[in-house]
RNA sequence: CGGGGCGUAGCGCAGUUUGGUAGCGCACCUGGUUUGGGACCAGGGGGCCGCAGGUUCGAAUCCUGUCGCCCCGACCA
């Protein structure tokens, strides 16, 4: 057995000698991404695709039972509309890139290409907003945005990334700010459930909120390596948009009124999250929602009578009630189990000489590597069965490590030795100030990752200065 | 953008100090034997040594520049 794992464990650099490595390692071995010859733009391969696309799929429904509209906006930005809200170009523009140039021509005003698309939505919104009877506009669209990022890494920085950004307009603003929490709750919902990461949801600082925003809320989910990751965010923004781009309705009163606005998104760096909270030294751990293969069907010396032919007609039947797939290449069984351990398939099926003979398979799960020895007639009730074991397996040991990793500071120097010498997230009271949280960045090396809207009281001043306490933050350090 | 490391076959590397025209393992191709945890034997294909200049009779090797990647920091989904 220990033979067994030294050998797998050869394959990629395990985590605990460097965590870093370690995740390249399975992005690229795992074939998710490859390099490309842009500058921190990479190419998603088919299997790393396929996972998008089922977190698509999957998100995309629950937009569409929300009532929102998929559309799709102009790729370029013209300045003077960027320009339009303060704080949003101030928050944008160290990091967009510019298209100055029409084939040889050099145009009147330059493009940027979209970091983020609030300014097209409103431009938009403000030629097709008259009244309250146009409210609400609950649109989504799914495309790539360009951020110029210093330093980038596969799937959780990237110049270019995948996302989807949902733009809503409403007449008021408690029907905005509801609209905030579910989407909120949405992606909390589908992190947790059919990704199996439990998040904490929270409200942003001043200082990390989105750059235009009343307030932002995010889910954070917290990695193998204690680090947090912004897997979702939701914010609300009042009517600010909506004043910089003059879009205006007649209510129900006859007034003129600014509607209020709100934008949600959530990107491919979830793939990544999902490598770095379920993935081991063996490799890629899927959860079977978003699985391209959930079960692979491995035939065990294939060339024998009757083999291949048993093994093929199992995976037709598997077909009909999961994502299954055979691979009858000719590899040594062993690399194939090593393969799809890479791959993070939830489940594998041998079928051998001996199965057939008692009329039997074995399933092994990929997160625990156990066996099961299951009669061929039972596969349509133990599989599902088996997928559902395995995913609230995957949220639950992902929980109880964010909870052994999950500290309380009631003093500052608590506060820094935690910050220096545990990873993980910390729990303190804070008074709100931006001073404090500068500070606590500065010296303790932790960045408030949000203020989760289930509140404790650790005690009633702020864990930096003493005075009075406004809230209790999740302190940590962030991807 | 600062600090560090690295670019030689698809991948991982040796060769660079001391210039002489490129090698190993894996992968790939062919044939055979194998097949319940990364199989074995035999044969074979593949490289403007990141790119551009320079020095030299001769450069993977020395010099200059440049591009890219990785890691650690500051900024961000």
């Amino acid at each position: 057995m220990a033979n067994e794992n030294k050998k797998m464990v050869d394959a990629i650099t395990s985590m605990d000698e460097d965590f870093a490595k370690w995740y390249t390692d399975i992005v690229k071995k795992a074939e998710l991404m490859d390099y490309s010859s842009v500058r921190g733009c990479m190419v998603i391969q088919p299997y790393g695709y396929a996972i998008w696309e089922h977190m698509q799929r999957n998100l995309d429904d629950r937009f569409k039972a929300l009532g929102h509209e998929n559309v799709a906006m102009p790729m370029f930005i013209p300045e003077s509309l960027l320009q339009k809200e303060k704080d949003h170009v101030e928050g944008f523009a160290p990091e967009v890139a510019w298209v100055t140039h029409g084939g040889n021509e050099q145009l009147q005003e330059r493009l940027c290409v979209r970091p983020t698309s609030e300014t097209l939505f409103c431009d938009y919104y403000s030629r097709v907003i008259h009244s309250y009877r146009d409210l609400p506009k609950l649109y989504n669209q799914w495309c790539s945005v360009v951020r110029w990022e210093k330093t980038t890494r596969p799937f959780l920085r990237s110049v270019e990334f995948h996302w989807q950004e949902g733009h809503t307009m409403h007449e008021t603003a408690e029907e905005a700010i509801a609209e905030t929490e579910q989407m909120l709750n949405c992606y909390a919902d589908f992190l947790e459930n059919d990704l199996a990461m439990p998040v904490i949801k929270g409200k942003k600082t001043d200082k990390e909120k989105f750059a235009g925003a009343v307030s932002t809320y995010s889910v954070e989910a917290m990695m193998h390596d204690g680090k947090a990751l912004q897997s979702g965010t939701s914010h609300y923004f009042g009517d600010g948009f909506s004043k910089a781009f003059e879009i205006q309705f007649s209510g129900r009163d006859n007034t003129l009124q600014y509607p209020h606005q709100t934008s949600w998104g959530a990107s491919t760096r979830m793939i990544g999250g999902l490598i770095m909270t379920h993935g081991d030294d063996n490799g890629l751990v899927l959860p079977p929602a978003v699985a391209p293969i959930q079960v692979i069907v491995l035939p065990i010396a294939q060339h024998k009578e009757g083999v291949l032919e048993k093994a093929r007609e199992l995976t037709a039947r598997l077909k009909t009630f999961c994502r299954a797939k055979i691979d009858d290449s000719d590899q040594s069984p062993g690399w194939k189990f090593a393969q799809y351990e890479m791959k993070g398939v939830p489940l594998r099926l041998e079928i051998g000489p001996k199965d057939i003979e008692k009329n039997q398979c074995v399933l092994v799960r990929r997160d625990s590597r156990e066996k099961y020895f299951i009669g061929l007639e039972e596969l349509e009730t133990k599989i599902p069965e088996l997928l559902e074991e395995l995913r609230k397996g995957l949220y639950e040991k992902a929980l109880a490590r964010r909870e052994a990793m999950t500290y309380t500071a009631s003093a500052y120097d608590e506060l820094c030795d935690l910050g220096e010498n545990k990873p993980g997230l910390i729990k303190a009271m804070w008074c709100g100030e931006l001073v404090c949280e500068e500070k606590i960045k500065q010296e303790a090396g932790l960045s408030s990752r949000n203020m989760p809207l289930e509140q404790e009281q650790i005690s009633d001043v702020c864990v930096c200065c003493g005075k009075p306490a406004k809230a209790m933050v999740y302190w940590g350090k962030a991807y």
